[in-house]
Order: C-alpha cells, then structure tokens, then sequence
DNA sequence: ATTTCTGCAAAAGGTTTGCAAAGCG
DNA sequence: CGCTTTGCAAACCTTTTGCAGAAAT
C-alpha cells in the first residue's frame, strides 16, 4: 500500500480498511484484467470473511477515485485493472475472450481535430482490436480437421 | 427491407417474420445505437403485440447473421447498430453515455505488426474515445456557477 | 405437415441495496 | 463517540429460457 493511496482515501473522507486496501492490491498484482467474482475469489483466500458485496462497492470506490480502471469487454461481466499513464489499448479475442494489452498512442492531431469537430472534450482514448488469440486458432484447426474427416461441415 | 436479406435468411434456414424485419428495420433506419428497449418501444409502436422477449431473440439472430453489431459502451445495456463496412469508432460521453461516431483509421501496418507480434488473427478494430459532450460541458459549468455562488465547493 | 417463431411468465446471473453490527478515525 | 464500512440476505434489472399456441415454408 503506497502513501498516496491514504492520502486519496483520507481526502475523500474515506476509510482505510484491511478488505479496501485488500482489493486494490489484488488488482495492482494481478497483471490483466479481473472481473469482480476473481477479485472476491483472491480477497477471499486472504480474508476469508470478506463478502462479494464489499467487493463490489469497493470496486466502485476505487473507480471513482480513479485508481482502477472499469471495462465491458463482453455482455457479463466487468473487469477491472489498475489505472496508469500510458495508453491502455486491448486484443479481445472473439472466442475464449482472452485480453492482450498493447501499446499504441493514435495520432494526437487527429484526436484533437474530432474534438473539435464534435465539441467534446476528450479525456482519453483506446484502441480496441478483435480477432483470435493463437491458442483458440490452433483449436479451431484442430476441430475443422476432426469435423472433416467424419464429414461435418 | 432488401432483397439480400431475405437471401440472408432463407439461406440459414430462417424464417422472415413481421418481428424480425420490423426490428432490423428499426435499427436500420435509427442513426445511433439503440438498445434492447428502445428498439422494444419503437417496435410496439408499429406492431403493439411484439414482445421484449422477442426482441431479444432477434437481436441475437440478426448479430450472428452479421447483419447488426452489439456494443458494450456501459455496463447495464447493449447497444446495437448497423453493420457497416467502413470503420466506425465511438465517441462516448462519460456523462450522459451519447454517443457519435467518427471515422477514423488506424496505421494498417501498425494493427499488421501487432497481429504478428501477438499472434492474434485480427478481425476487426475500433477507436474509442471517451469525453464530456458539449451539452453535459454547458451543464456542468452551469452548476459550478450556481454551487459557486451558494458555497458549496 | 413440419419446423421455426412468438408471447407470456418464470428463471438466470451479475450487480446493488437495506439494515444491524463492526470498525475506523 | 460519530460516521463509515461490512456481511448477509433480499432486491434489482437486463437478458435468457421453457412451453404451448401461432405462423412461415
């Protein structure tokens, strides 16, 4: 647990409890994204007493203060990663719904041109990429060769 | 309703109802992203006895058709549109969730060399971008001036 | 005639909330 | 001690499903 992180509690007039501090770690160890059934699962090998509820609330807490980030990759669940500085962009894959970061900053001028068009006023960008991850594409194969050979199309 | 629909359909074994050509028709004629309700309400207004249940169905078969897209903007309801072949990215206020789109594409080489890197078989991208619309901009400023004038910080 | 589709109502599944007790500051 | 947070259970809300009757091919 880092200093600023009471800092951004107490300023809030927020408390610091073993299950908040517990959550926020879990999410900075874990590299990729966690939904919130898996933050509750590793909180619960730590503190055993902990509940999904608090789980959740805290995942909001957090988010509001800005210190994770929340996606909706698929139509399920949400999933949450710690928030940083450099652009954040995802591979989903279509099939398993595998997750791969990378990096990648689109063209500043253009984001600011569409700002402007638009009147928006842009706070950050992300670019999402969908396709097959190499494991569910080697499967995929595997299958097509099996159905062929008993005649499945 | 076009000819190449019925194709679609006829092709996959489905049948062409009043329900399923009402709802692609709706999306299709709405310029932005319906959800499952809103397409619901405009649906009852033309056939009054459709039901949401219905609605669902067919959204579900009109995606795997390909004929529509499902978005996961937030995190309470999908929101589907027209598919179309040239990119389509999303601008989304992080206030009120409007939503516009913008054309836009990314580096092809750049999206080639993560495919590789990653071993991804990319089928498709997207930009999103995330800001305040000019509407909940005059909104909010709005209400800092009256806050302001009362006190409240 | 056969198979798919619809409407209804009930279920499912992730997320939120009310409340009394526990914990932080 | 006052206010926030927790755990539990119940509620919520969008989406899905089972089923019998209706509609399409």
């Amino acid at each position: 647990m880092m200093k600023d992180d009471l800092n951004n509690l107490s300023a809030s007039g927020l408390r610091v409890t073993n299950q908040r501090m517990l959550i926020l770690d879990i999410i900075r160890r874990k590299k990729g994204h966690l939904d919130a059934e898996e933050v509750y699962r590793l909180a619960k090998r730590r503190y055993p007493r902990i509940s999904l509820s608090t789980v959740y609330r805290n995942l909001r807490v957090l988010k509001e203060l800005g210190l994770i980030d929340e996606h909706h990759f698929d139509d399920t669940h949400h999933h949450y990663e710690v928030k940083s500085d450099i652009a954040h962009n995802h591979l989903v894959c279509t099939v398993c719904g595998k997750i791969v970061e990378f990096e990648y900053q689109p063209d500043q001028q253009v984001l600011a041109e569409i700002g402007n068009r638009t009147g928006f006023q842009i706070t950050d960008s992300e670019v999402r990429i969908r396709g097959i991850c190499p494991n569910c594409q080697s499967q995929q194969s595997l299958l097509q060769t099996k159905n062929s050979k008993q005649g499945i199309q």
